[in-house]
RNA sequence: GCGAAAGUGGCGGAAUUGGCAGACGCACCAGACUUAGGAUCUGGCGGGGAAACCCGUGGGGGUUCAAGUCCCCCCUUUCGCACCA
């Protein structure tokens, strides 16, 4: 490469001057070469590190064989992060792996013919080549691939772990089946009655055996741990809050007439028991079955309801449907009251909440109302505010700032007191307790699908369900299987696989055929990033107590609910399997914003898609990843214009060019102090604002897109002071100086860029681990700064005032200034308000 | 329906604490150089007006010497939740 010549250009000249053109695709490759010969360079310190540790982590993709700008967005902020971090001096985990069992392996091995596991080995391949062309900080000696036998040799391990303590357990129920799918899905993963991998697929229900973590018996814990989740973004709090869904209320029993059965209702409301005028029960609720079953009509009727249900469920449009039920015929006594209540089937009771069944309150509910209103059920009056007006508020009446009337003994207590009362009451005679519901549920993590990790459990027709024991892990997942789209796993149609033998008696076994769901994988896997290669145990524990909880994880928002509750059960059952000692995995959450592009989420139906490689190839990896940061908050949703990735490039280019222009300069500069022209104080002011601008955007709001603003503004700076900094008016040792700084902030941003500038101004040490620059208040500060002078608060003109100046001195240059002695005559001046540093401003008459 | 976030030039966005609205970039306009280029450099660029000035941060009101920023009402968009008893 042709340096130019060391005589030094002026700036009259320098539009003739051939210069050294940028070439982002010569510079990154070759730097991407020396990186990948030297993997120590982006290994942490092991866990005895005297540094303070720093983890940082984004969130590991699919293989899906295609990087797309949402992940070059989320790896820019990570990879700026880390090296950030680096130059701060801290020992940095940051590392990459792959979740890579799933679905799209298994329509790809259908479409293409190709085995699952080459299918995905070598879009890992290819997602790899992408991420280093992006030059990305990773160490890849921790690389993670969880449909590896080394990995999901340990999920099997926890399962069993998990089974031993009654976490993992099988119990036959009703389960979201997606068609598309062809196997079952978690709640968490039915949004709106759709599927959420695929929009347009209706869920349906079936019953079937399934296996099921009990993440409810974490569901207590998982809230109160938000609340000390203090650096998680408060929408995934709340949204996780609101998938937890706790409830406090009390359970009560109603003795049905002519049968034995009690009925239990689940309410918050008890205090408003004397107004309950009928029970509503879910239409599949064992009582309406048993009722059922003995009256073909109501059969008829409550299967109708029950198929409304679903269909609501299916549609998406649970609470819009209208109130339906049907009266049973039967009656059931309230415990409280003695009074007989009719027992109905209705359509907008759920039974898979609470019990299934409630207490209808309708003067103090309003779908209760609703629904009385409809069936002429009667409505009750049992509470009114606590300062009544001239007419008692009109029913519904729900509010819990109230007191109780027509309510026996109870008449006259405030709502909150009742509701302890009445229960204690309920618990001592025995027919009600208070009681706690979630919304969350059991985790059902059965699928029934090839391409995920074996469940390690066996059936034997003589021991019943025996678990595979540890030396006989990892149940390996089989190699040549024949994918096709009926139902079922297709495990299930090997011998080979199915067949074993049972531990326990020796004799013949059958294997579980179903696999675990993918968001197990995902669950812990930065757990083992910290010993990656250990064979004996999941992790090394010592690794995990120094490096966890993680500082920052980075990712989109669309995890909040599933990976990041899931993750958070996950941790809490190995610390109480005694394996860690963090009650939370990730102590500081970001989540980032999507990459749209003319209003509409990247997609290939949209055609809006921009392939990363594209813009590699035609702007460079730092253009690229520097417009992913510049281009928004990276909070917010950010609008890819391919003109902006252009004029950050150009922005680099200009940057290359000016460092270039004085290399020579730079590090043929002695070190000695440099003495102090006004050009070389302007230029050092603007330095050090921009070092504390940037330093300052790091520690706190992460708004790089003005860190960048910044850089830009010092780089204008600088290229205007060209012609001073080349006729000599800068001392060397200053430009060297300057220069250095200015390529040490590029280097979070735009690494290979200043990796080659570093060099070129005689730096053979590295950005990466380099320090920070760092700032001096006294250089950063302006002594001289333009002031507003307002008058009635319009601006009517700016004096130029030392930063310090007092008061007086401001108001007596104010009053001094032209344009303020014409706009203040003949006026009368009522005030002055004089904030230092800020403005002046006149109020007059 | 409930909850949250957002709404600023032609566009992406800035204004961190109530103190010059529009930093930085894109697009555009004018000019320079010219080996004519999707390169580089210089200047301009919210609207109106010749100018002085006036208007301007979704709309309306308010507080204040001063409001994009605080308060009240409303509109729009996005996201989350939605018969949870």
């Amino acid at each position: 490469m042709d340096t130019h010549t060391s005589s030094s250009p002026s700036a009259a000249n320098a539009k003739a001057r051939p210069e050294v053109r940028y070439d982002p695709a010569e510079i990154e490759t070759r730097w991407q070469a020396r990186w990948a010969a030297q993997p120590e360079l982006y290994a942490a310190e092991p866990a005895t590190s005297r540094k303070p540790k720093y983890y940082v982590l984004e969130m590991l993709p699919y293989p899906s064989g295609q990087l797309h700008m949402g992940h070059v967005r989320n790896y820019a902020i990570g990879d700026a992060l880390a090296r950030y971090m680096w130059m701060q001096g801290y020992n940095v985990l940051h590392p990459m792996g792959w979740d890579a069992f799933g679905l799209p392996a298994e329509n790809a091995a259908l479409k293409n013919n190709t085995p699952p596991r080459e299918w995905t080995q070598k879009n890992i391949a290819a997602m790899r080549v992408q991420m280093d062309r992006l030059g990305l900080s990773y160490d890849w000696a921790t690389e993670v691939t969880t449909c590896l036998p080394d990995y999901y040799r340990w999920n099997q391990w926890f399962f069993l772990r998990m089974y031993e303590r009654g976490l993992a357990y099988r119990k036959k129920s009703k389960v979201n089946w997606c068609p598309e799918c062809q196997t079952v899905l978690a709640n968490e993963q039915v949004i709106n009655g759709y599927c959420w991998r695929h929009e347009e697929t209706l869920v349906e229900q079936r019953e079937l055996e399934q296996w099921f973590l009990r993440t409810t018996q974490y569901a207590q814990e998982l809230l109160d741990g938000l609340d000390k989740l203090d650096n998680w973004p408060e929408r995934v709090r709340t949204m996780q809050r609101n998938w937890i869904g706790r409830s406090e209320g009390a359970t009560v029993g109603f003795a049905i007439e002519g049968r034995s059965d009690v009925v239990k209702v689940f309410t918050t409301r008890i205090d408003t028991i004397f107004g309950a005028t009928s029970l509503q029960l879910a239409p599949e609720h064992p009582l309406i079955r048993a009722f059922a079953d003995q009256d073909a009509e109501l059969a008829k009727r409550v299967a109708a309801l029950t198929d409304e249900q679903n269909h609501a469920r299916e549609s998406g449009d649970v609470g819009g449907i209208e109130k339906h039920g049907v009266f049973t015929g039967h009656y059931a006594v309230n415990p409280f009251t003695q009074e007989r209540v009719p027992v109905w089937a209705a359509n907008y009771v759920l039974l898979d909440y609470g019990m299934g069944a409630i207490m209808s309150v309708p003067g103090h509910d309003e779908r209760d109302y609703d629904f009385a209103s409809k069936y002429g059920i009667a409505i009750k009056r049992v509470i009114r505010e606590k300062e009544p007006g001239e007419a008692p508020a009109p029913l519904p009446f729900a509010s819990e700032d109230a007191v109780l009337v027509d309510s026996g003994e109870w008449t006259g207590l405030s709502c909150a007191e009742a509701q302890q009362k009445m229960t204690a009451f309920a618990k001592a005679k025995g027919f009600g307790e208070a009681t706690v519901t979630f919304r969350l549920k059991d985790w059902g993590v059965s699928r029934q699908r090839y391409w995920g990790t074996p469940i390690p459990m066996l059936y034997c027709a003589k021991d019943g369900i025996v678990p595979v024991p540890d030396d006989q892990l990892p149940v390996l997942l089989p190699e040549h299987v024949e994918i096709t789209q009926e139902g079922g796993s297709p495990l299930a149609k090997l011998p080979e696989f199915v067949n074993a033998t049972c531990p326990k008696c020796g004799g013949p076994a059958r294997r579980e055929t179903d696999t675990m769901d993918t968001f197990v994988d995902s669950s812990w896997y930065f757990y083992r990033y910290t010993s990656a290669k250990d064979d004996t145990s999941p992790f090394d524990t010592n690794a995990v107590a120094y490096w966890f909880p993680i500082d920052q994880y980075i990712g989109g928002v669309e995890h909040a609910i599933l990976h990041l509750i899931y993750s958070r059960f996950w941790t809490k059952v190995m610390r109480d399997l005694g394996l860690i000692r963090n009650d939370e995995p990730v102590a500081r959450l970001f989540t980032q914003g999507m990459v749209i592009k003319n209003g509409a989420k990247m997609s290939k139906s949209k055609g809006n898609v921009v392939s990363p490689d594209e813009m590699i190839a035609q702007y460079g990896a730092d253009a690229a990843r520097m417009y992913a940061l510049f281009a928004a908050p990276p909070d917010r949703d950010l609008d890819w214009q391919e003109d902006g990735v252009a004029g950050v490039s150009r922005f680099l280019a200009r940057v290359y060019r000016f460092v270039v222009r004085h290399a020579e300069l730079a590090r043929s500069a002695s070190r000695a102090s440099a003495e102090a022209s006004p050009a070389a104080t302007m230029l050092l002011r603007k330095l050090h604002q921009t070092i504390r601008k940037i330093t300052q955007d790091f520690g706190g709001r992460w708004h790089f897109n003005t860190s960048i603003a910044a850089i830009m503004e010092l780089v204008n700076e600088l290229t205007a002071a060209d012609a001073a900094i080349a006729e000599g008016e800068v001392a060397p040792a200053t430009v060297a100086s300057i220069l250095e700084s200015l390529v040490l902030m590029l280097g979070p941003f735009a690494p290979h860029l200043a990796a080659e500038l570093w060099e070129q101004i005689g730096r053979c040490d590295g950005v990466l681990r380099h320090a920070w620059p760092k700032f001096d208040e006294a250089l950063a500060r302006e002594d001289e700064i333009e002031v507003p002078v307002q008058i009635n608060g319009k601006l009517r003109s700016l004096i130029k005032v030392s930063v310090d100046a007092s008061r007086e001195t401001l108001e007596a240059s104010a009053r001094a200034d032209e344009k303020v002695q014409s706009a203040l005559a003949a006026k009368t001046v009522v005030k002055v308000i004089v904030v230092p540093g800020k403005l002046i401003n006149f109020v007059v008459r």
